[in-house]
DNA sequence: TCGTCTCTTGACGTTTACGTCAACGTCAAG
DNA sequence: CTTGACGTTGACGTAAACGTCAAGAGACGA
């Protein structure tokens, strides 16, 4: 076994309008990520404590939604993220092995994303040039 | 106005599922961008043809939505493609500056998007290095 | 002229990612 | 002890982006 640190057993904690209003979704949401599996704060009674760990994963599903990642994308990855240092589970090398490769695809497919975005930024530029050019056609227009 | 050079009239053209399966999506895909005001195709009697316009702006539209982009949001960009070289509509200076802000606008999103997607990239890295350290740590087990 | 193909326009269904109630528990303040 | 403020679980609604029929029009070879 890895030597791991057993958390303080009391870290940071947030109830769900805390850690909703902290970065901006709803407890709605919230609610329905743990549903989802993406999320799983602990209970108080009947009340959800979400941990540092919560608000980690928060923080990269949000930032996986914001160019285009689905949910179960973004699930598949956090469960991989787990997987790793609690000892890939019962995970022998070939476990590990395919992890890995799944882990190329994966990253495969987000550097094509990240083409596909640069292309079109590109694009935009070549706009904005547009859009220079013209007003310096008008210019010229005027100054005859 | 500016020197505008007539199409010959007659490019290339593309049938509904010609262009459908060259750029891999549905027919039904393709009515709906079209009812979206995303493609225009000329018509020939009832039936649909698409221009090299059309074509170019399909992979745009494919191209943005891989990275996120609503539908909306592209037309948008789109939009803003032709206003440029049609002479920006009635398009004085006023409507060329208001444009180049919003593009911008335009580009600092999708730059954001792209920090998002740097980060996500780092953190797949980060977990294939933990995936790797973990296997060099079976291997020492094994050793021993 | 008869299938067969491909096209057309509705119109309703589906999935994803939540929004929006309703109805109820619970806990501290007044 | 009641009143909020906050929490909970359903359950149904919704917007985006298509999928999936149904029913019919037009062309085209046998």
């Amino acid at each position: 076994m890895s030597a791991q640190v057993k958390e303080p057993l009391s870290g940071p904690v947030w109830t769900v309008r805390e850690l909703a209003d902290e970065l901006g979704v709803t407890t709605r949401t919230l609610r329905f990520y743990e549903a989802e599996g993406l999320l799983a704060p602990l209970r108080v009674g009947t009340s959800r404590r979400y941990t540092a760990r919560d608000h980690t994963r928060l923080v990269l599903i949000l930032r996986g939604k914001r160019f285009g990642m689905s949910l179960p994308e973004i699930r598949e990855i956090l469960e991989m993220y787990d997987g790793v240092d609690s000892g890939a589970a019962t995970g022998e090398r070939a476990q590990l092995t395919s992890l890995i490769e799944r882990l190329g695809q994966i990253r495969a497919d987000l550097q094509a994303r990240r083409d596909d975005l640069d292309r079109t930024l590109a694009e935009v530029e070549t706009v904005v040039l547009g859009c220079r050019r013209r007003l310096v056609e008008l210019e010229e227009e005027d100054q005859r």
